[in-house]
DNA sequence: TACCAGGGCCTTT
DNA sequence: AAAGGCCATGGT
């Protein structure tokens, strides 16, 4: 992979069918990023803005060093992993292949744990723009500020600090004392991030539903966007009615090791494609 | 107006 | 163990 300063910026050479930073963006497993003029998408992750775009043949991060890119953005956006052996062990099904065909180059992105699992627990019974717009007034509210427009997610700490009132106007609606138990798990240590990172999917799991609001779906999203556990496997109303219609005899054994990547592919298809089957 | 959205909790069988 | 009502909120 080449990476080089040009100017300003810097470019990395990918073709986009290995990586294609719209669909990965734009397929529901971030809240966050938000789409410019051109294509551009500008984010925050933990405290560091950044702007990124791509044309057919490479990614570019503005006003961005090399050694940045090498150390921090390789790792978010999933660049040293090898999908097109991922992809090769996928594509012997056909819905698998079809919603690939449609929206390729989708990695899963590296996300910070205690903001991918504060997020997936606002999206529970919650459709996408409206979940955006509940993290959007969280970060604005209890990040710390980047500069006029852009804000990093609160730390566990802030926001263990809350009460209910002072959420009233986040419009999380019954989820706000979710993400308090959630934060005060987490600052008092009966939640360590790091631990479950190193522990056993099962163990991790299981550490994860002890936080309230946290049942079977969201620990799963957790641990796939949060965690990167690419076999996790979480089943929302969408992935429920392909399992329905495609996958009556289950989930194929072959696509497990990554069930969650299938998943994510799979769950941008049925949502955006016109031609999906109406299910 | 009813139903839905990347569900989970609590109570009742 | 399984089923069903309820939980805030905004969009369609």
């Amino acid at each position: 992979m080449r990476i080089e300063l040009n100017g300003q910026n810097t470019h990395i050479y990918i073709n986009q069918n290995e990586f294609n930073l719209a669909n990965t963006l734009d397929c529901g497993q971030c809240f966050r990023w938000v789409k410019g003029e051109d294509d551009t998408y500008t984010g925050v992750v933990h405290d560091i803005l950044i702007q990124v775009s791509q044309t057919e043949n490479e990614i570019i991060f503005h006003n961005t060093l090399k050694e940045d890119v090498i150390s921090i953005w390789c790792n978010y956006f999933d660049l040293d992993t090898d999908y097109k052996q991922i992809h090769q062990e996928l594509v012997f099904d056909e819905p698998i292949k079809t919603a690939i065909n449609y929206a390729g180059g989708i990695r899963i992105l590296r996300q910070p744990s205690f903001e991918a699992l504060c997020s997936f627990i606002i999206s529970q019974n919650n459709n996408i723009p409206r979940i955006k717009g509940c993290i959007d007034k969280l970060c604005k509210k209890f990040g710390t500020k980047i500069n006029d427009e852009y804000y990093s997610f609160p730390t566990p700490q802030t926001l263990s600090k809350l009460e209910k009132e002072d959420m009233q106007d986040l419009s999380l609606g019954y989820r706000d004392e979710y993400i308090l138990d959630c934060a005060k798990k987490v600052v008092d240590g009966e939640i360590n991030l790091d631990e479950i990172a190193q522990m056993d999917i099962v163990s991790a799991r299981e550490a994860l539903r002890t936080i309230k609001g946290v049942g079977p779906k969201v620990a799963e999203c957790a641990l796939l966007f949060g965690f990167y556990r690419v076999e996790a496997f979480p089943i929302d109303t969408w992935i429920k009615k392909v399992l329905q219609y495609y996958y009556k005899d289950g989930f194929p054994q072959q696509a497990r090791p990554y069930a969650g990547i299938a998943q994510q592919y799979l769950f941008h298809y049925v949502r955006t494609c016109p031609d999906a089957p109406k299910i």
